[in-house]
RNA sequence: GCGAACGUAGCUCAGCGGUAGAGCACUGCCUUCACACGGCAGGGGUCACAGGUUCAAUCCCUGUCGUUCGCACCA
């Protein structure tokens, strides 16, 4: 049998593997298959991405699904794809045409585009190479770009089907504006932040000169852009000037050819209006404010557009034209404390809206933009997830959802950029009129003329996400994966991207597919760095999670990730965690390694992994850990089903280390270094089964390792990735060897090499010396079972003779520990001194008492002081136990089991405070 | 301003009506024939605070303080 190294690589291991499952298209899935089908959907990364911690751990997650519905027998299909993200995407082929002293411009739309195919053909495959070192099974042969044509054929399809329905319409809005890229931009991709700025008072003269109107504001230049001041109908102090004019301070109307004049703005009345904030007196600046903009819709008022589309400000600005925002806002300042109209300034602390592109101060601004109409689509799919039709978890999302739903504004979808999907709407230069159609007109629908030209613009790049469930499956066409595969089973993604992404999937999917495009929703946090803050390049803190892969190896990482994924909060990463999931794959590998020593001589059975031993030859630690398995298999079943990964992962971790490792290798030590028999042969069985389950059980959250050691074991199907995942349905022949009754045998051994080791560890005894046990069992149960494990107990305890019996001697100068099982009470750890809980009282126990002479070993003062500190303990628990059985009312109230179970306790604490103390006089004399 | 979540061991987080858990870190002992990326043993918490419900509250309810997030936004 070949043996494992004594170390492994990762490095070539992981590459290998990878290498080998694609060769055997592991990862394929099937259109027509009988198999049921389980569909994810990856949130498709942008092209110009390359891969960071929250794709490692959003693909962890889905990878660790994938993978596990595969090995159920699933017909899998994880769909992968790529955005190509306008905005990012033309950014970097900009600045890379800056470095060449040329622009998009400069070159001209064609070329620009051809230079972005060209980047693309280039650069577009990193991020799908950097998953693949993460162990992502995508089926790559699907992999779909959302520029391909299937999908624009479906984007055109979609915009085409909802103008006509007239919920894409075009229009003259105000909208968030993005200066440095020098287009709309959504709703959503604003970020506001807060900023101290100031409230400026500024005088407006009355027109009639009898004075001044007060108006507070914190974007003075805005002024140059006013066409009205409010007031609240109901202010006594304003409401006899309403309907009269101000004088528009700085600016003079800008008529060619005249003399300039004083521009008057009307004082209006609106309800709109706090009284009590700042001087209860508005300017209303209709074409760069979004309250202005309603307030100037409902009076009439003119909108001047005092901006340019690069935000500086324009001829309408008169002498301060050219400028920008900010340096119009301080001459605006100049000049008007220089005609002494600025009253006064205060401090004030205002939110304001970030482009989270480009980081810039967003602008409203007033220009043609297309949008789609929200209140329809919403409707659905807001009943969609109330219905509970698509389940989101963490659940607390849903009302975010929902309430995200209900106040929704029309989706503004086009965007001044070359980049993306352009909008297949064409205007006549003959009727004007505007022509929508899927494939490229020639002539204009109302005229028929054939003078058009296409819009400039392109779509949002998340109008095509919104689609990709159904387009990345061959929608329009009816394709055998779309009816297989749709609607899909779980959508994994980060909880930043629910409105612009999950939500517009929804409302699509309902839309053109009469179906919800998932049944699931798994919503996880954002990844944070070690003191909490966001990753970022300007902070500087991101990690690259190839440097982690290389360092410790893509499986450490994944289990770092899926250990410690709760419930959609933000993860904040520590290397040093990911440290201990690598040492977890090292104790992995060495169990292993042990294992096949162990197994060297073994032969293996026709039957493979349903081969089972015979069960009258195994051994108790052979029917402990096939039952533990049983329970690790159950429990990590549960916890999947209900995406609790971490629970899942903690239960393979503790079993695997801490009773596989720990305790079931210890034990089988005496066993395999024995000379071959029958019973040898059964436990080797046992091992190589049981070893077998641990990798299958482990391999969709650390696949690399898994199927890698999974090639060396001895029983084995083909390939871990595509073998049977363990639960305790499928592998009930092999479960069924598992026994309670020898669960609770080795608890109590456990329980007595725990005890005897404490009395070492807090005498401070050195392994090396020599010492003597005399074990004192309460019954004949008890009694057999020491019997039986003596050798043992002897081995794991260190110890030189080991007696049993019923006369305990003189205790004197001995140490006494106690040990109790708990008969039915199987999941509790025995632990020495009466750690043992019972679970539901039923049942008998077995107490043991171990008795350790440490004459000449040890100075007896140290003893004391432990056994001191037991008691201590058990008084301390018999005070609660007291305490609560005499209060009448728990007697009378409590459940029943929860009464008896406190008073077996009690008596068993005080009975053992009774042998403590025995001893503790007998240790003194 | 509205809504939500969270405040538990030094750190990161589980638990959520019956006497506090894990990982890492820490202390002591050990190079025992799978593993020092290891073994064994151990220390450490009035479960933010104040009330209430209950026989019983870290867990349920109310309030306070603190942190974070989402939405809206007042010029």
């Amino acid at each position: 049998m070949e043996l494992l190294s004594d170390r492994y690589n990762h490095q070539e291991a992981e590459a290998r593997n990878y290498r080998w499952w694609e060769e055997q298209g592991f990862f394929k899935a099937d259109d027509r298959s009988t198999k049921p089908p389980y569909c994810i959907i990856l949130p498709p990364p942008n092209v110009t991405g390359s891969l960071h911690l929250g794709h490692a751990l959003d693909q962890s997650i889905q990878d660790c699904l994938i993978r596990w519905k595969r090995m159920n027998g699933f017909n899998t299909l994880w769909q992968p794809g790529t955005d190509h993200a306008g905005i990012s995407t033309q950014t970097v082929v900009e600045k890379e045409l800056k470095k060449e002293k040329l622009t998009r411009q400069g070159i001209g739309r064609e070329k620009f585009l051809q230079r972005t195919w060209e980047w693309k053909r280039l650069n577009g495959d990193r991020i799908t190479l950097q998953m693949r070192r993460l162990g992502a099974s995508c089926d790559w042969d699907r992999a779909v770009f959302t520029l391909d044509d299937r999908v624009s054929a479906a984007v055109r399809k979609v915009f085409v089907s909802l103008f006509r329905k007239g919920w894409i319409y075009r229009g003259q809005r105000l909208v968030n504006w993005s200066g440095p890229l020098q287009t709309a931009i959504s709703d959503l991709e604003v970020e506001y932040k807060q900023v101290k700025g100031s409230l400026w008072h500024i005088r407006y003269p009355l027109e009639n000169g009898r004075g001044h109107l007060i108006v507070a504001t914190t974007r003075p230049e805005t002024l140059l852009g006013d066409t009205a001041v409010c007031v609240h109908p109901q202010d006594e102090r304003y409401k006899q000037w309403v309907g009269q004019n101000v004088i528009l301070p700085l600016l003079t109307k800008s008529v060619p050819s005249a003399p300039p004049q004083k521009r008057k703005i009307p004082i209006i009345a609106d309800s709109y209006v706090d009284m009590k904030f700042g001087s209860g007196v508005v300017k209303i600046t209709p074409a760069h404010d979004f309250n202005d903009y309603k307030i100037g819709k409902k009076h009439n008022l003119p909108f001047i557009n005092i901006l340019d589309t690069n935000t500086f400000l324009n001829e309408h600005a008169g002498p301060y034209a050219g400028l920008s925002v900010t340096e119009a806002r301080k001459k605006v300042l100049e000049d008007l404390k220089a005609q002494d109209l600025l009253e006064k300034e205060e401090p004030h602390v205002l939110n304001v809206g970030h482009c989270s592109r480009s980081g810039a101060v967003v602008e409203p601004f007033l220009s043609e933009q297309w949008f789609v109409k929200m209140d329809q689509l919403a409707v659905p799919a807001q009943r969609v997830v109330e219905s509970g039709t698509i389940n989101i978890d963490p659940e607390s999302w849903t009302k975010v959802y929902l309430h995200w739903m209900s106040i929704i504004e029309d989706w503004c979808i086009s965007r001044q950029l070359w980049w993306g999907h352009r909008i297949p709407a064409w205007y006549c230069k003959d009727c004007q009129q505007i022509t929508v159609a899927e494939k490229d007109p020639t002539s204009c629908e109302h005229c028929g003329s054939g003078n058009l030209t296409q819009d400039e613009d392109v779509l949002d790049t998340w109008f095509s996400s919104a689609l990709w469930p159904f387009s990345t499956l061959g929608w329009p066409e009816e394709t055998e994966a779309l009816k297989t595969f749709y609607p899909t089973n779980v959508l994994v993604t980060g909880n930043d991207i629910l409105f612009f992404w999950v939500a517009r999937m929804v409302m699509m999917g309902l839309e053109f597919k009469r179906d919800v495009p998932f049944r699931q929703v798994l919503l996880h946090g954002m990844i944070r760095d070690s003191q909490g803050r966001k990753m970022s390049k300007s902070l500087g803190n991101g990690i690259d999670p190839l440097d982690l892969i290389e360092k410790y190896g893509a499986d450490a990482l994944r289990l770092t990730f899926l250990a410690h994924v709760h419930a959609g909060k933000d993860y904040k990463f520590s290397e040093q965690r990911l440290e201990g999931y690598r040492n977890f794959m090292n104790k992995i590998w060495n169990a292993t390694r042990f294992a096949l020593n162990a197994l060297q001589d073994f032969q293996v059975p026709e039957a493979g992994v349903q081969a089972l031993p015979n069960r009258a030859q195994i051994s108790s630690y052979d029917q402990w850990i096939i039952y533990r398995l049983a329970q690790a298999e159950d429990r990590v079943e549960e916890a999947l089903e209900e995406f609790r990964f971490a629970d899942a992962a903690g239960e393979l971790y503790s079993f695997v280390w801490y009773e596989f490792c720990d305790w079931y290798i210890e034990f089988s030590k005496s066993v395999f270094s024995s000379p071959p028999s029958e019973e040898r042969s059964a436990s080797q069985l046992t091992m190589a089964q049981v070893l077998n389950r641990i990798v299958r059980l482990l391999h969709p959250f650390v696949p690399f390792i898994t199927e890698e050691i999974y090639s060396k074991l001895p029983i084995k199907n083909k390939a871990c990735i595509v073998d049977e995942y363990p639960n305790i349905r499928t592998d009930r022949a092999f479960l069924a060897l598992g026994q309670e009754a020898a669960a609770v045998e080795v608890d109590l051994v456990k329980g007595i090499v725990s005890a005897i080791r404490n009395i070492r560890g807090e005498n401070r005894i050195p392994p090396a010396a020599r010492i003597n046990v005399r074990i004192v069992p309460s019954d004949e149960h008890a009694q057999k079972i020491i019997g039986e494990h003596r050798a043992v107990m002897m081995a794991l305890g260190r110890v030189d003779t080991f007696e049993i019996g019923e006369d305990e001697g003189s205790l004197s100068k001995c140490a006494l520990s106690l040990v109790n099982v708990q008969v039915g009470a199987f999941g509790t750890s025995t632990v020495g001194d009466g750690g043992q809980v019972a679970a539901g009282g039923i049942s008998g126990q077995s107490s043991v008492r171990v008795i350790v002479p440490l004459q000449g070993l040890v100075d007896i003062d140290e003893e004391i002081k432990r056994i001191h500190k037991t008691i201590e303990k058990l008084d301390k628990d018999i005070a609660i136990l007291v305490g609560r059985l005499s209060n009448e009312n728990f007697v009378k109230n409590a459940a029943e089991e929860i009464v008896h179970g406190d008073r077996q306790q009690l008596e068993q604490a005080k009975k053992q405070v009774q042998d403590l103390r025995e001893s503790l006089t007998r240790l003194q004399s």
